[in-house]
DNA sequence: GACCAAGTCA
């Protein structure tokens, strides 16, 4: 009894577990102990670190193979982890395999997720072959095991596969109704979902969820139909599904689609809690529509146009809209591309990672790459740590003759951030020798109509004894709040090794912190980029301080607020 | 008693 109380509270232990670290001690001790080899327990710990949010392939794999036992739940959890990627769904089949080779004997719950695999990797005949061992297997009457078959065929386009199974299920829940719609609509029978919602609704077998309305709305998307749209809409409304928000952002989607963005608006604008797909969702339903109008008045698209068009993308993060108005331009419009067109694709390809292609784009360009696109492509290179290809553009910028001394700057940050000690030294060296001088970076603040400016240690404001009070006390501050001063990652334009001081734009926000009244919203313009730990000291002050922050850099404007910034990390 | 199905932008 005693055990079977203990063995409860430790699985309650590890489930209540949201950190790694934690875990990771919550499993060293047990190691010590003898619970570990209890399988059960190793189960929820397994399942807990193969699984998301914590998801770890590698260790997940490591603890499974290093424990004495195997059953079909340790392998169905192993299996389930691997088909939720693209890469390792490969490898879950394998387990399953596995499994089968070792006569364990497999329930329907490994079929169900060596299926889900099969739908990863697309492999109709290795799936096919998991129908015919669960069809001799008798598990033909697993509500879920058929509802994942249905959805494999489906993802495959093998719509009467999928019909098939539906038709043979005994008992259809609202997953399995869901999963036909979203059938339906994968196989170019997107009138056919729309009716099957109208059916739902008359009949009395299962009523449409918020997920059924998001699947319907996507058909009603497609196929541009306004009415069924709302009439959707206000089931929504009825059923209370407009707090999901995945919900209204198929709202606005569908809105947008068929040509509303004044409703798109309404339903964007009575949203509490909007994320990056709200946004983008928003933003590209007005550039498009913006654009269709714009041609339905007859008026011609010109070079300006798509500069306003494919710059918003890029701001947005909408790489296959950038992608697609950039082809059209010139294809449909006869715009040639200019080098600020591509200024805003590598800009855009750029901040999604897809620096490869970038530069590509800058290698296939037919006029020639100017400095500022270089820039572009370098600033990049320090986001996502591309050393390599950091060095091309510097060599690209070096012929230009254009090299500044921002760009070697960009340059040590992308080797300091990515360990490259000997190399920042080398760099360092260089920029002595050719007398490169950096210019000292600058903020500057406005109070009462003067205009008030701060370099890095600077002392010569007539408030500069308050000023550093200010921070000392700000630090304290911040440091209860779990504030930590980032050396390591980030040089600013000091030729210097990092000297623990205050950049221009600290010194501004604890003169503006202060000399504004509480709740004032304090502006900050600094004329190079906002360094990390400055950001960090930003986002974690806004909350402390409760101030609200819009500090604008060379790239862009931050605005933080309640401890986050705007831009979700850093850049 | 633990492990399980559908789904928002593009």
């Amino acid at each position: 009894m005693n055990a079977i109380h203990q063995e409860k509270t430790i699985i309650s232990l590890i489930k209540s577990c949201t950190r790694k670290s934690h875990l990771l001690q919550l499993h060293s001790q047990l190691l010590r102990s003898s619970h570990f080899y209890n399988p059960t327990i190793f189960l929820s710990f397994l399942s807990r670190f193969a699984l998301p949010p914590l998801r770890d392939l590698s260790y997940s794999g490591r603890i499974f193979n290093d424990f004495p036992e195997t059953n079909v739940s340790l392998y169905n959890t192993m299996i389930k982890a691997h088909s939720l990627g693209r890469d390792s769904a490969r490898n879950g089949f394998l387990l399953y395999q596995e499994l089968l080779r070792l006569g364990i004997s497999s329930n329907a719950l490994s079929a169900a997720v060596a299926v889900k695999c099969c739908t990863k990797i697309e492999s109709l005949c290795n799936g096919m072959q998991i129908h015919a061992k669960i069809w001799k297997d008798g598990h033909l009457s697993d509500g879920l095991l058929l509802t994942t078959l249905m959805d494999f065929y489906s993802c495959l386009e093998k719509g009467s596969e999928a019909y098939k199974v539906f038709d043979d299920m005994s008992h259809r829940d609202i997953v399995a109704w869901n999963v036909l719609i979203s059938c339906y609509t994968r196989n170019g029978r997107t009138r056919d979902a729309l009716a099957l919602f109208d059916m739902m609704r008359s009949s009395n077998v299962c009523q449409p969820d918020d997920v059924t309305c998001l699947l319907v709305l996507q058909a009603c998307a497609t196929l541009n139909a306004l009415e069924w749209g709302q009439k959707v809409h206000s089931y929504i409304v009825e059923h209370g599904f407009l707090n999901a928000r995945n919900v209204c952002n198929s709202l606005i989607v569908m809105y947008s689609r068929c040509g509303c963005v004044e409703k798109a608006y309404e339903v964007f604008k009575q949203m509490v809690d909007r994320d990056v797909v709200s946004w983008s969702a928003m933003i590209s339903g007005l550039a498009s529509n913006a654009f269709k109008e714009m041609q339905r008045e007859g008026v011609l698209p010109g070079d300006q146009t798509f500069t306003g068009v494919l710059s918003a993308c890029s701001h947005s993060g909408l790489i296959n809209e950038g992608r697609m108005f950039f082809k059209c331009m010139s294809r449909d419009f006869g715009v040639k591309p200019n080098i600020h067109h591509y200024g805003c694709m590598v800009d855009l390809l750029g901040r999604a990672g897809l620096l490869d292609d970038a530069y590509e784009l800058i290698r296939s360009m037919t006029i020639k790459p100017d400095a500022a696109m270089w820039r572009t492509l370098l600033g990049a290179c320090r986001i996502h740590r591309y050393v390599a290809l950091g060095e091309r553009v510097v060599e690209h910028l070096v012929k230009l003759k254009a090299q500044e001394a921002g760009d070697y700057v960009l340059l040590l940050n992308i080797y300091s951030s990515s360990g490259n000690s000997e190399k920042v030294i080398e760099v360092r060296k260089m920029m002595k020798e050719k007398g490169i001088q950096t210019t000292p970076a600058s903020s500057t603040i406005e109070l009462k109509g003067q205009v008030h400016e701060f370099y890095a240690d600077d002392i010569s404001h007539p408030r500069k004894k308050e000023i550093y009070e200010m921070l000392v006390e700000i630090n304290q501050q911040l440091r209860i709040a779990g504030y930590v001063a980032e050396i390591t990652s980030e040089l600013q334009s000091k030729s210097e090794p990092y000297v623990l001081s205050y950049h221009s734009e600290k010194l501004a926000i604890a003169f503006g912190l202060l000399a504004t009244p509480p709740g004032t919203t304090i502006r900050v313009a600094k004329d190079l980029r906002i360094c990390v730990d400055c950001h960090n000291f930003c986002k974690i002050l806004s909350a402390v301080y409760n101030r609200k922050l819009v500090i604008r850099d060379r790239n862009r404007f931050h605005h933080f607020r309640e401890g986050r910034c705007s831009c979700n990390d850093y850049w």
